[in-house]
DNA sequence: CTGAAAGCGCTAACAC
DNA sequence: GTGTTAGCGCTTTCAG
């Protein structure tokens, strides 16, 4: 198993080290390791002798080793359930991205939407010793919470904003874009609202709560159809074939994502209809690709990037603050808006 | 700086470590490396006690101290342009997915499509001492060819199939697939053809070989409208318009994305134009959503999933051999597929 | 099958 | 400013 990492000197095979630099420099590895790291500590013309040593050997510095003895890795979690959502995407893009530019590097898990590999995974990122965690659109096991815990690791929960979250918390209550949405319909005088859901938690959430908007507004009652599946836009379509075809036709039949909504536009829109004027369709998601596909298309726009961006942030200040210490703020609600082009 | 990483025994803050599982479980810390990571090679009841004062002590390995001393870190560092692309997004996760099930980890890089970012990020990627490297979509400088040549550690190049790869390349070629355009088309007996590129070097690759086999044949020039830009649907529309406003009426419409192709489609259609009867469109990517979006659109299909598979394994296969040996085969071609629905 | 000992490459007090 | 000295937590010969 002698890859190619190990080895003596630095002569045969292995990469070289910081004893390789500091014997070419002519100093000692401490300094090496100061003209590296904090080069104001250090002579400028012993920084320069490093650095040309440093070019001279090629080296790249072992991070497993300066973590290990530093106690810093230089590096954070991102769990994501996956990478082909674009929401997850868009959110991994952003903390990478923010990241980035404090110098920690982003270590990405998938973690598939399964709690089994959520836990799994939790345990082998831990191992890496990230200095901090942030968990976008991943449920959490109560053995995934105690690993969370156990890790002492400032950890950021978002997408959604979590009831009760391991540290802290970033992201949009989807009950209170449900509301929000049921509030937004009745406003426009509309009644018959049927319900076109993807299945997922969230999306639960949210037509849970609108539906008891509805309700309590007295509201005509509002059929739900799940379409759940890999391709949303087919689903979408599919979904919105089963309300057409089930007679009453509804005023505005709302989606719980975009790509559902588009499919159920295309269906509409095969069978003659005009968007909005014969039914609306509402999504929720990303307005600008919605709104693209769709002129008259009516949707909940949330800022993934802008998302990514306060997650990763709030973690950074965390981090600096000391897992000891109690966060600035438990919870940051990043908002949304009702983008209304259709005049409903 | 001291971290909650550092400290002693594992009783104050520190996490526990081996040392504390093996004074519990009442052997010698050797003997708890091995329960855990050779299980076989150790009494069955000594694993058992082992387990137990893992859990009792809420252990997690250390893999930075794991990967120092071993040589191994279980880490394969993956760096794409960016997640927000959904091509990247599929190979990233293809490949995380495949690695997974071989039990490494996957450390994401992104390069944003920047020379020099991108050997920046090289230089941080290889300090951390992957096992394997996979550039997808990634172009090299020299320097960044130097660094990872001297990583000594086996590199897949994916996406685009790379003429001189560092060590091995997973891919299409875009040359090919531009030439197989070109047949295509001619093929269908079209000659009016027009380009609508979204301006990255591939698509450029593309174009050129489609060019060159236009030539040949003689057929009519071929106008190459060149829209760039952040959301390619918007571009693609306003691409479209360009072509259409040029006055002769091209018989097909070559697009270098599918959401440059579905702009493309939306321009026309809202000018009252049937597809692909007054006009042809053709995309390039991911032919599920494309063919969904419109069902006349003819597009270039090519498996992502099965790409980043097939990268993953092949990178696998060659971390078995050890860097020394010559790898199986430098480069895989995965091929691709004109999937014509409109007969154009 | 298990223990003792020797590092892996680097950082971090301390001295000088 | 720079060198010396200890480890960080783990794996791995090498004995037994």
């Amino acid at each position: 198993m002698t890859t190619a990492l190990r080895g003596k000197g630095g002569r045969p095979g292995g990469a070289p080290t910081l004893q390789d630099v500091a014997r070419i420099a002519g100093v000692s590895p401490a300094t090496v390791s100061r003209a590296l790291n904090t080069p104001g500590l250090v002579r400028p013309e012993t920084v320069e002798q490093v650095t040309r040593a440093v070019a001279k050997t090629g080296y790249t510095p072992n991070l497993l080793a300066g973590g290990l003895a530093g106690g810093r890795t230089g590096l954070v979690a991102v769990v994501v359930p996956m990478l082909a959502n674009s929401i997850f995407a868009d959110l991994a893009q952003a903390i990478t991205d923010t990241l980035d530019i404090s110098g920690y590097q982003t270590l990405i898990g998938l973690s598939a939407y399964d709690a089994e590999r959520a836990d799994a995974l939790l345990h082998a990122v831990v191992s890496r010793r990230p200095e901090g965690i942030i968990l976008a659109g991943t449920d959490l096991s109560a053995i995934g919470r105690d690993r969370l815990a156990k890790a002492h690791v400032p950890v950021v929960q978002t997408w959604e904003l979590t009831p009760d979250p391991v540290d802290m918390t970033v992201g949009v209550s989807h009950a209170a874009v449900g509301a929000a949405i049921g509030r937004h319909l009745l406003g426009r005088g509309l009644r018959r609202i049927a319900l076109l859901s993807g299945g997922d938690r969230r999306a639960e959430v949210r037509f849970d709560a609108l539906r008891a908007v509805l309700t309590e507004a007295g509201a005509s009652p509002t059929p739900t159809v799940t379409a759940a599946g890999v391709s949303s836009m087919v689903f979408g379509r599919q979904g919105m074939a089963r309300i057409l075809d089930a007679g009453a036709l509804p005023e505005v039949v709302v989606c719980s994502q975009d790509a559902l909504a588009q499919g159920a536009m295309a269906e509409a829109q095969s069978r003659g209809m005009i968007i909005p004027d014969d039914v609306g369709v509402m999504g929720f998601g990303d307005v600008d690709f919605a709104a693209f596909m769709h002129p008259a298309l009516t949707t909940v726009r949330i800022d993934r990037r802008a998302m990514g961006r306060t997650a990763a942030e709030a973690l950074l200040a965390r981090m600096r603050l000391g897992v000891a210490e109690e966060p600035a703020a438990k919870a940051i609600d990043v908002g949304f808006s009702i983008v209304d082009r259709a005049s409903l």
